[in-house]
DNA sequence: CCAACCGGTGCC
DNA sequence: GGCACCGGTTGG
């Protein structure tokens, strides 16, 4: 689009939501998500966010207090969200290393895929242009990556319940 | 400084 | 139409 013909602006070739955020369907990660798995994987590095944080789980954007001059907004608006710490992804100590994420981490300033917090892969804000309709979504992928994580053909309600896709069972303790 | 979120872009 | 990666930026 604005991009202008160049393809290779983003010479990965491949293009699109990163995180999952934009794709609410996006949970393919999560649906694999099974009983806990100790990989023998160790993060490199130090952590920079663990645990619970204190955030609202309603908007779930953080709120910065007092002024922070022009970056933050003082209105406390939308700034970055941090991981809820309770969901599956978020409990993972260790990254999958067979993700693309882990393949260039070095490079990607992305986390894992398998350790992606799952509430910060759901509704970010209530603006996107993605996140809309998930009746092709299953379709489609099917086109795309040819595997479907379930082993339903085809079955419209075998979809993954996004209805209750709510939370473990923080949300309700937060606030 | 590093790690990760978020927005935007391109390809299928 | 929707998804996957890059890249800038925030946050600690
Ligand atoms: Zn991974
Ligand atoms: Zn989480």
């Amino acid at each position: 689009m604005a991009g202008a013909g160049s393809d290779s602006s983003r010479a990965a070739g491949r293009a699109g939501p990163d995180d999952a955020r934009g794709a609410a369907a996006r949970n393919d990660d999560a649906l694999s998500l099974g009983p806990s798995q100790g990989d023998p994987l160790t993060l490199p590095t130090r952590r920079v966010t663990s645990g619970a944080v204190n955030q609202r789980p309603e908007i779930g954007y953080k709120r910065v207090g007092t002024s922070q001059k022009e970056s933050t907004p003082p209105t406390g608006e939308k700034r970055k969200r941090k991981p809820c710490g309770v969901c599956e992804p978020c409990q993972q100590k260790t990254n999958c290393g067979e993700c693309t994420y882990c393949k260039n981490r070095k490079n990607s300033h992305q986390i894992c895929k398998k350790r992606k917090c799952e509430v910060l892969k759901k509704r970010p804000v209530a603006t996107s242009q993605v996140q809309k309709s998930n009746r092709c979504f299953w379709a489609k992928r099917r086109l795309h990556r040819g595997v479907v994580p379930r082993n339903e053909t085809s079955s419209p309600t075998a979809e993954p319940a996004l209805s209750s896709l709510n939370l473990p069972a923080f949300d309700i303790a937060n606030i």
